[in-house]
RNA sequence: GGUCCCGUCGUCUAGUGGCCUAGGACGCCGGCCUCUCAAGCCGGUAACGCCGGUUCGAAUCCGGUCGGGACUGCCA
């Protein structure tokens, strides 16, 4: 193996959906991976048997690839260390397990989860660390096996050294250093004898010959632990770039308490991946002063781990909401109406959005540049495929109760009575006319057209509408606010 | 409580001793444009947590202090 590949990977434990700190860790490391030219892969940590669930593992691996991570190595593509799956290597981290104790590097604890519960407590109560006293440390270790081969339940304790020291160079936090007094002899296999995250992840990192590991900084306080027993398996420790984390608005880390922060989510409510890829990005590095608008090829160009910035950045959705905006605004048309597509459907049904998708694309390059997300998209352009139109009531009280409403309405019907070309520019000029024989503006005289067409005081503009529609719908639409206008409303 | 990490506009950040009377972006406010809304354009608001030191000179280096966060599980 050269030792100056970079080999990087992200390891989602399948127990719930992919969410935005993760996703972002992926998009790190993928960053870092395309940059330097190295490997990207993806495992599964499902050690976790009882809350793994196979959707949600295809829930992660839908996710990077919506984002367009690619990976190199891993599950679904393969690669030459096995299923990249970590249930399928329990016998191999027993075995390491095993080698360990073997080697007096770790130990039985025959320490119930009673027991340790209640030492927890006393300490805690009189003020002391809470961590393990290492009471099973000091039991022979012929008596130790002896017990296990009785079949006595037992877990196995790494013997962290003490007195001792870890240090390390973290690439984005610098030289850090732990004491070994505070860190207590943790769990590498559970009395069940499934490995504990410290253990299996270790072991991987070591087998996959992992040459840098980037994660969220809440696995900082642990990194001396996984040091420790990659050390204590005769291997060299890899780089630790530990990432700031993502902060909900309150300054916590992000979770669920901040609502859905799935990367489904931001999917299913018609974000961009291009635009959620440079978001996530921009948190927590920065392509260039003054650039925040940026392609994919370019932030691989530009990205470095040791660049990342030391500071927690809280997840900003108005800034991913511009974002988005930019990129769907840019979006070639053809793709636009393909993604607006799904959204349309799940609001009107498939079938009306078939019968009313010619009216849809005519205008559709004016709803595009006015709408964040695709969910906006329904709002927009439902009236171009609707029957009888929906009035939003607030727009209609708003607009619909002025003295001149019913002279617009009726003479805007004469006017465009006589159209020979049902057209943008057509329509334009005759209600223009109308306006000026009215002695009405603009913005009064079309407004209340605008309710009786679109339903709404907001919508694309007007004339095009009215065009899209097609000329009996406008019609019906004008007699229709006129009824109602009529009935007293 | 203990260990560790972090501290520039509300938010994301640029900044690595003089180019900083601190730059950009989002947001917000005002204006222009305008058939509404967007978009666009112009302008504005707003930050180096605090105290000491080093230095001719500090947002940048050092110390302290205060504040925030993460971890402290046979979860990951």
């Amino acid at each position: 193996m050269n030792p100056d590949l970079v080999r990087v990977r992200i390891a989602p434990s399948p127990t719930g959906l992919l969410h935005v700190g993760n996703a972002r860790a992926a998009l790190f490391n993928w960053l870092f991976a395309r940059h330097h030219r190295g490997v990207f892969i993806v495992r599964i940590d499902d050690t976790d048997l009882a809350r793994s669930t196979t959707e949600f593992e295809e829930d992660a691996l839908d996710g990077l690839r919506w984002l367009g991570l690619e990976w190199d190595e891993g599950v679904g593509v393969g690669g030459p260390y096995g299923t990249y799956r970590q249930s399928d290597r329990i016998d191999r981290y027993r075995q390491v397990a095993d080698d360990l104790i073997e080697r007096g590097r770790a130990y039985a604890c025959f320490c119930t989860p009673d027991e340790l519960a209640a030492k927890r407590e006393a300490a805690q109560r009189e003020g002391r660390p809470p961590g393990y006293d290492g009471t099973c440390s000091t039991i022979a270790s012929s008596a130790a096996a002896q017990r296990r081969d009785r079949g006595e339940p037992a877990s196995t304790r790494f013997a962290v050294p003490r007195p001792g020291l870890t240090q390390f160079d973290d690439l984005v936090r610098g030289a850090v250093r732990f004491d070994h007094e505070t860190i207590d002899d943790f769990v590498l296999l559970r009395s069940d004898g499934t490995p504990t995250y410290h253990l299996a992840s270790t072991v991987d990192d070591v087998d996959y010959e992992i040459s840098h590991v980037a994660r969220g900084e809440d696995l900082l306080p642990s990194t001396p632990r996984h040091i420790m027993i990659t050390e204590a398996m005769g291997a060299v420790p890899p780089n630790y770039a530990h990432l700031p984390l993502l902060f909900g608005p309150d300054g916590r880390k992000l979770s669920k308490r901040h609502g859905d922060v799935s990367l489904r989510h931001y999917r299913q409510t018609g974000y961009l991946p291009e635009a959620m890829f440079n978001a996530m990005a921009l948190l927590g590095w920065s392509y260039a002063p003054e650039v925040t608008i940026f392609s994919r090829e370019q932030a691989v160009e530009g990205f470095e781990l040791s660049q990342v910035s030391k500071n927690p950045a809280v997840f900003d959705i108005d800034k991913l909401g511009w974002i988005n905006g930019e990129y769907m605004r840019a979006l070639p048309l053809d793709r636009f109406l393909d993604e607006a597509r799904p959204f349309l459907v799940e609001q009107l049904g498939a079938e009306t959005v078939r019968s009313g998708w010619d009216r849809f694309v005519g205008v559709a390059p004016l709803i595009q540049e006015r709408v964040r997300l695709f969910s906006e998209v329904p709002s927009m352009a439902g009236f171009l495929f609707v029957e009888t139109l929906a009035y939003d009531e607030d727009s209609w009280a708003k607009l619909m109760r002025g003295d001149q409403v019913v002279q617009v309405l009726d003479e805007a019907r004469r006017r465009l009575d006589g159209l020979e070309h049902w057209e943008p520019e057509q329509i334009e000029a005759a209600l223009r006319a109308m306006l000026e024989e009215i002695g009405i503006g603009a913005r009064k005289g079309l407004q209340p057209l605008r309710v009786a067409i679109t339903g709404s005081s907001v919508s694309p503009p007007l004339f095009e509408s009215m065009a899209a529609l097609g000329r009996d719908a406008t019609f019906d639409r004008l007699a229709a606010a006129r009824a109602r206008l009529a009935a007293g409303d």
